[in-house]
DNA sequence: GTGATATAGTTGATATATCAACTGTTGTCA
DNA sequence: TGACAACAGTTGATATATCAACTATATCAC
């Protein structure tokens, strides 16, 4: 296996060890990820719309309507019509959504901690400051576009 | 936002940028990544079975069922009941699943070169490093059971 | 050999994700 | 003002993912 193909899988292989590390988290507290995000979202900005919730959580819209439905059937939040827009929902926390919000970003603030402490401070900088180059050329490189073209479109 | 925190996000956010490169590469086969990545896996070990496999992909066996039974439909493998194993089938690439598969193999590799030769060697060889010991630790916690317990399991 | 147990694979229920199509509402502009 | 485009949100179809429950076969223990 090449050099690059190698830093291809660890990369994936690492993100998939933090993500089993929140999934198992977040269900200690019945939620899952996309549900408890949306719940971070609407703290920091309550009134907040669906379509702006969908831009920040980077998802369809439509993925939303049905992740804001069982918030709402577990009584995390409640939606209000907008004052002046008729098409439009505002989406508020209830206190027990806020409460839960709360506790999961603290136990969630110590687990990073304690995941990412394990490695020495050099180390995190430097992976830190390494990281950060390959994301920059990473989403430059997506944003022009330059995935490689197949010349026969096999259906 | 803590150092440690942000190494967390960079970390997602990279993986993410990674993996909507993959799917944007394998859609223009009309192939999703873990249909992709089911081909090879049987191409790597031709005869292997659903629970074989399912332990490549790590993901449920009753995700294996469906999604084999997709590639089936596309008509890139086909199953033969296991030759002294009442229970199990024997899954094999069909020649159209080969070809489709050895191409896509090439164009991922050939598009990991091109993402990951942006950033300069030794950056790489550093991140490559670096990340190794992030990916042991982390997976020494996580098989450790390591996560910090909520007294309170609101439900 | 038979009875308990384990394993292979499927199905059903549910959550998450996308895309396409649709309903209403708002905004534009001629 | 009245047609038309843009936008907000929902629903339906489908794929992926999990877990629980089930069938059928294999294996182990006695």
């Amino acid at each position: 296996m090449s050099r690059r193909e190698h830093l291809y899988n660890l990369l994936k292989e690492t993100f998939l060890l933090l993500d089993d590390g929140d999934r198992r988290l977040f269900s200690q507290y019945n939620l899952s990820a996309p549900r408890y995000y949306a719940l971070v979202h609407i703290l920091e900005e309550p009134g907040i719309s669906s379509s702006g919730l969908s831009e920040r959580l980077i998802c369809d819209k439509s993925n939303v309507t049905r992740i804001v439905r069982g918030l709402e059937k577990q009584g995390y939040l409640y939606r209000k019509p907008h004052e002046t827009d008729g098409r439009t929902q505002r989406l508020y926390l209830t206190e027990k959504g806020q409460t839960i919000c709360l506790e999961i970003q603290n136990s969630h603030h110590a687990y990073n901690d304690a995941r990412l402490m394990e490695i020495d401070e050099t180390t995190r900088d430097n992976l830190l400051h390494t990281l950060s180059q390959l994301h920059d050329s990473l989403q430059a490189s997506l944003a022009s576009d330059n995935i490689p073209q197949n010349g026969n479109s096999s259906q």
